[in-house]
DNA sequence: CGGTGTGTGATTATTCACACACCGGTGCTATAAT
């Protein structure tokens, strides 16, 4: 089909269906990629329409449409989001809210084309009877929503995130369609590797989000801190959000916030689902002033206004932080994120970072597997070894990636030919170490924020791959460079400079290098005199300039960039 | 990794120092008890 055609058809269901007038260039090529069954990785920020990439496309491909969506509250947004178009199809979810009849109605629907968004977790897509009636239906696009969650909760927390290639793959391999807001490249490397996409479009809308002012404090003494973060989002304009490690610490600063006289409401997931929906919905109608959460607060958070994020302590990675902040300002009106921090504060970060199934783990899974003959179901195993589901899940996985078990086609794992239980565990645990690397560097390019002397924007995006000349004039250390230059009458070339425009041209932002000893990378970013590389087998590495030019660490590599 | 709570012993009447154990974030789902 010509270009213009699919394009006009795209443009044309999306005003009929949707009453939009207009797509943005992103929606649209994605869209496209998409009605050409091509697998797609979208990474648009929120706001930018990543919905209505799978609900135009959906409806101009024939068969239904699944969508793993992580929250159930995420899936019932979605569906009332569909049900508001009068001219949409209807949509379905299936999860463990319902009842049964409401469950069996719901598989009707999609069975009979009268419902062509299906809306599952990823947990409903580990059990063989949901696979089983999905494949029976044959969807034509597997959508994963929120994608970063397959990186960021597939190794510990919810590993069935890991075995949704395994689940496309029953279910006929239909067209996957990843969306998410926010990844970095190895994010991105990693979506795609995990839902075993083949030659995927990728669609990278911009990151920058200019009216967000960029801020960074750092303290050595804990009071200090608390006051200074309950100081300010005492002063700034409302509504904001306050970010804290811990409940504990949501709870005090919520406290704190109260008693100088302000509307604060705690949120983390300890609380009950009444007191969370209580909060979220007061926020969301302006009658609280200020959230304090943990992560727990975030994605379905649609609101337009919010005009600070603040950080009480520093989140785990340079993914985890955008996503945060990115929730303020979306009205395109100025606001600002702050994060402050205390070096210290780290430590708990690389605790939850480095976490891995242990050794013993590993090996009971392992041995419980040899001990079969043939493939057995991971829920077998769970209960064969008096592990948890999740853990078992975990372990699998491991193991999966060390290509010492494979999935067969009916979903029951087996041991690898001519592997023994030993050599599995010792592979696995090998592929948990290296995971633990990436998970330090990226920690590492986390303080690297908090700590560059140049401009954090600049650092910000070239983490995300987005060369940024900068300074960008709406970050403190920019503000401090360009009142400095007044000062001094503009001359500004002192030793704490900003970044100097495009400078050498030998390590810009997406260049492939090797190193002699870590192999091939990706120049991320340029700052000063340092470079930073994500050399594929050791995450980030910040290297020095004077250091590469002297004993030639890196060269050119011998591939050509993508 | 770092903060916090608990227990021990030493010192002396209620307090203190120190060692040590323990905890810390995200949600789904199935199951049991009202």
């Amino acid at each position: 089909m010509p270009d213009r055609s699919v394009r006009e058809r795209l443009t044309r269901t999306a005003a009929e269906v949707f009453g939009w007038s207009a797509l943005r260039p992103g929606q649209l090529s994605a869209m496209e990629a998409v009605v050409r069954r091509r697998d797609t990785l979208a990474v648009m920020p929120t706001g930018a329409g990543k919905s209505a990439v799978y609900q135009v496309a959906g409806l101009l491909l024939p068969g239904p449409t699944v969508v793993v969506s992580p929250l159930i509250a995420l899936q019932r947004d979605q569906i009332a989001g569909l049900l508001s178009h009068d001219a949409a199809p209807e949509a379905v979810a299936v999860n463990s809210s319902q009842a049964a009849g409401e469950v069996e109605a719901a598989w009707d629907a999609v069975r009979d084309g009268d419902a062509e968004f299906l809306f599952l977790s990823p947990e409903q897509l580990a059990k063989d009877e949901v696979v089983e009636l999905l494949a029976e239906v044959a969807p034509s696009l597997f959508v994963v929503d929120e994608a970063q969650c397959v990186a960021a909760w597939g190794h510990d927390f919810r590993p069935d995130y890991l075995r949704l290639a395994q689940a496309i793959q029953r279910v006929g391999r239909p067209t996957v369609l990843a969306l998410t807001a926010t990844a970095a490249p190895p994010v991105r490397e990693e979506i795609v590797e995990r839902l075993d996409m083949r030659e995927p479009a990728l669609v990278v809308a911009g990151f920058d989000r200019p009216n967000i002012a960029l801020e960074v404090h750092r303290f050595l003494d804990d009071a200090d801190k608390r006051r200074v973060v309950v100081e300010r989002a005492a002063t700034e304009p409302k509504p904001g959000i306050v970010y804290t490690a811990t409940r504990r610490d949501a709870e005090a600063y919520a406290d704190d916030l109260a008693e100088l006289g302000l509307s604060a409401a705690p949120y983390h997931a300890g609380l009950t689902a009444d007191e969370r929906s209580l909060a979220h919905d007061a926020f969301l109608a302006g009658e609280i002033d200020v959230v304090v959460a943990t992560s727990a607060f975030g994605m379905g958070i649609d609101k337009e206004d919010v005009r600070f994020v603040l950080h009480a302590s520093v989140p785990g990675s340079l993914d985890a932080y955008y996503q945060e902040i990115g929730r303020a300002g979306r009205d395109g009106e100025p606001a600002v994120a702050v994060l402050h921090y205390r070096p210290e504060d780290s430590g708990l970060q690389r605790l939850f970072a480095t976490r891995a199934p242990d050794e013993e783990t590993l090996g009971t899974v392992a041995e419980q597997l040899h001990q079969h003959e043939g493939p057995v179901e991971p829920d077998v195993l769970a209960k064969e070894t008096g592990l948890s589901r999740r853990r078992v899940t975990a372990a699998v996985n491991l193991l999966e990636q060390a290509e010492a078990v494979r999935t067969e086609d009916d979903g029951r794992v087996r041991a690898a030919d001519g592997t023994t239980a030993e050599e599995a565990v010792g592979r696995a645990a090998e592929e948990a170490r290296s995971r633990r690397r990436l998970e330090e560097s990226r920690l590492a390019m986390m303080l690297g924020y908090a700590e560059t002397t140049g401009c954090r924007r600049r650092f910000l995006l070239g983490y995300f791959g987005e060369p940024y000349d900068g300074p960008c004039g709406a970050c403190d250390v920019c503000a401090t460079a360009s009142a400095g230059d007044t000062v001094v009458d503009g001359v500004g070339d002192t030793n704490e400079a900003p970044p100097s425009p495009a400078s050498a041209d030998s390590y810009q932002a997406g260049t492939r290098v090797q190193h002699a000893e870590w192999g091939e990378g990706t120049v991320m970013s340029e700052e000063g005199d340092r470079v930073t590389v994500l050399f594929e087998s050791m995450g980030y590495r910040t290297l020095s300039l004077a250091a590469i030019t002297e004993k030639g660490l890196l060269t050119a590599s011998p591939h050509d960039p993508d």
